[in-house]
DNA sequence: CGATCCCGCCACATT
DNA sequence: AATGTGGCGGGATCG
């Protein structure tokens, strides 16, 4: 019957052909189509039609309903083209016979006619983006649907969509409420915190680390609830926890799917996001597993989604170009800044920033945690996190900036990195139980790790859990401070892991991201030239006002000269802030993976690592921390862009300003040098921060070049198992050494954007912490501070070789250290870990206390519960 | 042939 | 049980 109605009925809708036009100009002249006779030949299934035609009509009679959607569906069409309508029944009849046929011919109708894109437009063509605040229009999806001549079914599609970004929101059954894109740039706002928070956690993971996580945690999740009393339409990923009651079914995947698509843009510098790293990034659940189908099916979602963001015009389609061809991806064309920015009326307003860098600490090893937790979640979590991609690639599609857009590349490859990653392992490795390292973790076959690598990070947390994250930080202090360093050093650049020294030990699988949050406005400022000088970074950043320093310093960094305090709380919060400015992240990607060989960072192989390409392009605009200033004005991102690369004084000033507001909330571009252990040597997994000032990282020897950057290199065991990462920049206004020479050195591109100093981030196993230094180097090289004494034996280390070059730099900057894990011998059992996560993590107002009450869930499975209560359900059925 | 993605089955949710 | 929702993936179409 539905062949017959479409074919029947679609025929009538001009649509076809030139849908606009035809159906226009049949409105005037309607007639012709009764003309021809052809149909009925042309047409593929003549007789049957007619029968049927016959029953529609009579059922149609039967039934009012009926009726109506057949009506609406017949008659609209027919409708907008003629108006002879008058008498619908009747003349329908013979129209469509006629309509039918030749439309028959002429449409062909052909896929893209009802592509869902089209159909969305439509749908939004049938509604202001700006109805009035009063008037409220429900949509019907049965009016709706009949209308647009669709089946319901893509009607929700649409909605659901719409749903997730709060165009629309649901009042009732079949019934939608019109919203507009009124609360659009608050639900962005919104999605692009939450966003920061979830996938940015890996990168801010480090940077905040402690702190962080846990309000990001608690926050994401908790907030909501609290939050969403206010807030009118955002619900965002996680809306369950606080309506849980109401939530049913499952978590709309499509909403979240929706959502989350959106936040990977959001928080992408580049914007720009291919669609395999979007699927990945959006698997959760087992991912190993089914993958391809998985993954297919997934991407089947997206290109889904991706039409009606088209239609809101909030996303174009481009391709990038990697390595392996072009890949379909998707650029961000919406609004990058929301006025409303940094808070939101809501209330739920401090997403990520607003929190007390102190207090933060400790979220973050939650937030971690949860993810890690539970299977799913973590999962989640961490393909969430995992941004960037260790390829390069290229995005074509804008021809204007291809500088910056390769920065943005970089960025998102960043982003993407834990998904590329995971698909390049997966690739690589064909046996299922290498598998990715990505998808490792969640599942991972090994259970003992399985954990890892969000455990890591929740163990910390774990231990802080009551008190506070300020315990790491203190102990971070002390730990830091020993002379370490001096041994550390080595005496040529090569680093020798020490055993002792822990870095980060992910399990291979694990990725880490580092955001580079790049500097603030000195960075920005410098950076959007081209990074690639770095001594004009550096000249910049002396150039810049000492102002913006300070105000910089003021929020962020406490104080330059801090750094020489590390005990003060104020370096606490430093490093915290720190945190956000420079990360990076880092990705590790290991072949195979042993467990034990992760455990055991061994002795660092000096093996040579390989650089893999990275170009760290860092010319991304710093992110400042200024993110207060109060101009809001919103910036696009192209202006940014061109901002950037124009460097007008006047734009530059504000277009920074603007920046740096966004930056505060979000890792910007985050410079990383991804290097790569060679494959079956050990090789050392590090990343360097892009933002190392040239000088900094003078590379003598190809070879090891991680000692003299100032980046934590970890040595892999027996594996690259460990990823590293490390960061921090220091840019060494002092010596600014052309960036060139570094990559040259290296092989790498760096530009250094950010002579700016970078603090640099050190994730050690100890939990150490961070005293840090002040964070722009350059500023107050007076008091440079000895940070060296809180530097981690690592920072020691490093900076030791740094010193080479430019010990001032090292010194200078300031480094937080995060721990990630203790020794990373003692991997921690998934259980064991687990049930802290969980409880953690996975409070839920609801969910609380009993189990019991989630057992009975089980049964439905979720229905009340919130989407996390049942990830927990189903995270505690399967631990068992 | 790979990229898209329409279509609609069918399971689950809600009424 | 009927109906609303929407996950899901086969397979058609596009490029």
């Amino acid at each position: 019957e539905n062949i017959f109605d479409r074919s029947r009925m679609a025929p009538k809708t001009p649509i076809k052909n030139e849908p606009v036009d035809l159906s226009k100009q049949k409105g005037c002249t309607p007639e012709r189509n009764p003309i021809t006779p052809v149909k009925l030949v042309d047409r593929p299934q003549p007789d049957p039609w007619t029968p049927t035609a016959n029953l529609k009509m009579l059922i149609s009679a039967a039934s009012p309903d009926m009726r109506d959607r057949e009506k609406k569906k017949e008659l609209f069409r027919p409708i907008e083209n003629s108006k002879q309508s008058d008498t619908p029944d009747s003349l329908q009849y013979d129209m469509v016979d006629d309509s039918t046929v030749e439309e028959f011919e002429k449409q062909r109708p052909s896929r893209k006619q009802k592509s869902l894109g089209l159909l969305c437009q439509k749908f939004l063509a049938r509604y202001p983006s700006y109805p009035l605040s009063t008037e409220k229009t429900t949509i019907s999806l049965d009016e709706v649907a009949s209308i647009l001549g669709v089946e319901r079914r893509r009607i929700y599609d649409i909605v659901n969509v719409l749903e997730s970004l709060h165009l629309v929101s649901r009042v009732a059954k079949n019934q939608y409420c019109w919203h507009g894109r009124h609360n659009l740039s608050q639900t962005l706002k919104t999605l692009q915190e939450a966003g920061e928070l979830q996938y940015g956690e890996l990168m801010t993971f480090f940077q905040h680390k402690e702190q962080d996580l846990e309000y990001k945690f608690g926050e994401r999740k908790k907030e909501t609830i609290p939050d969403s009393q206010n807030r009118p339409l955002l619900d965002f990923s996680e809306p369950d926890c606080t309506s849980a009651s109401a939530n049913s079914r499952k978590d709309k995947s499509l909403r979240i799917m929706s959502q989350k698509f959106v936040m990977l843009f959001l928080v992408s510098k580049t914007k720009i996001v291919t669609l395999d790293i979007a699927a990945k990034i959006l698997i959760e659940e087992t991912q190993d597993t089914v993958d391809h189908s998985k993954f297919k099916t997934k991407v089947r979602r997206l290109y889904d989604i991706a039409n009606v963001l088209t239609s809101l015009a909030l996303i174009k389609k481009v391709h990038v170009t990697e390595e392996r061809g072009r890949k379909p991806a998707f650029k961000w064309i919406g609004p990058v800044e929301f006025p409303g920015k940094t808070d939101n009326p809501t209330g739920h307003s401090p997403t990520s920033n607003p929190l007390p860098r102190t207090q933060r600490g400790a979220c973050a090893p939650y937030q971690i945690c949860a993810t890690g937790k539970q299977r799913f979640t973590r999962h989640a979590s961490f393909n969430n996190a995992q941004p960037c991609e260790g390829t390069k690639r290229k995005v074509s599609s804008e021809p204007n900036s291809p500088h910056q857009e390769r920065q943005d590349e970089y960025c998102s490859k960043m982003i993407n990195l834990a998904a590329v990653c995971r698909q390049k392992i997966e690739e690589d490795t064909s046996s299922p139980s290498i598998t990715s390292p990505l998808s490792l973790l969640p599942v991972l076959g090994d259970s003992d790790f399985y954990v890892n690598p969000l455990p890591q990070a929740v163990f910390p947390v774990v231990q802080a859990d009551v008190p506070n994250l300020s315990l790491p930080n203190g102990i971070s202090s002390h730990a830091l401070h020993p002379s370490m360093p001096a041994a550390s050093k080595t005496e040529n650049g090569k680093p020798t892991l020490l055993p002792n020294q822990p870095f980060l030990c992910f399990p291979s699988s694990s990725l880490f991201m580092l955001c580079s949050g790049l500097q603030e406005n000195n960075m920005s400022e410098t950076l959007p030239t081209t990074a690639d000088v770095g001594n004009k970074s550096a000249e910049a950043q002396a150039a810049v006002p000492p102002a913006a320093c300070q105000k910089r310093n003021s929020r962020k960094c406490v104080s330059p000269s801090a750094p020489a305090d590390d005990e003060e709380p104020a370096a606490k919060k430093q490093i915290m802030e720190q945190s956000d400015v420079p990360l990076s992240l880092v990705v590790p990607k290991k072949p195979f993976e042993s467990p034990k060989a992760e455990s055991t960072p061994g002795n660092g192989r000096t093996s040579a690592a390989h650089l893999e390409a990275f170009h760290l392009d860092l010319t991304s605009p710093a992110a400042p921390e200024a993110a207060d200033k109060e101009s809001t004005k919103p910036l696009n991102y192209q202006e940014q862009e061109k901002w950037s690369q124009n460097k007008d004084p006047d734009e530059a000033s504000s277009g920074k300003e603007h920046i740096s507001k966004e930056n505060a909330n979000q890792p910007f571009l985050p410079q990383y040098l991804y290097v790569q252990p060679t494959a079956g040597l050990s090789s050392f997994n590090f990343l360097v921060s892009g933002n190392q000032a040239p000088g900094a990282i003078n590379l003598t020897a190809s070879q090891l070049p991680s000692l003299s950057i100032p980046c934590v290199v970890v040595p892999s065991a027996a594996l690259a198992s460990f990823p590293l990462v490390c960061s921090p920049t220091i840019t060494s206004p002092l010596s600014p050494v052309p960036d060139g020479s570094f990559s040259a050195a290296t092989s790498m591109n760096f530009s250094m954007s950010g002579l700016a100093s970078t603090t640099p981030v050190f994730i050690g196993t100890t939990a150490v912490v961070t005293p840090e230094v002040s964070p722009t180097p350059p500023v107050d090289p007076e008091q440079p501070a000895h940070p060296t004494l809180h530097l981690s034996p690592v920072l020691a280390r490093s900076c030791g070789a740094v010193k080479l070059d430019s010990p001032v730099q090292c010194m200078g900057h300031p480094v937080t250290l995060l721990k990630l894990q203790q020794p990373s011998s003692t991997p921690l059992t998934p259980k064991s870990i687990r049930p802290a996560c969980h409880e953690a993590f996975f409070k839920t107002p609801g969910s609380l206390g009993d189990p019991v009450a989630w057992k009975k869930n089980e049964g439905n499975q979720t229905r009340n519960a919130s989407s996390v209560q049942r990830r927990l359900e189903i995270s505690s059925t399967s631990p068992d």
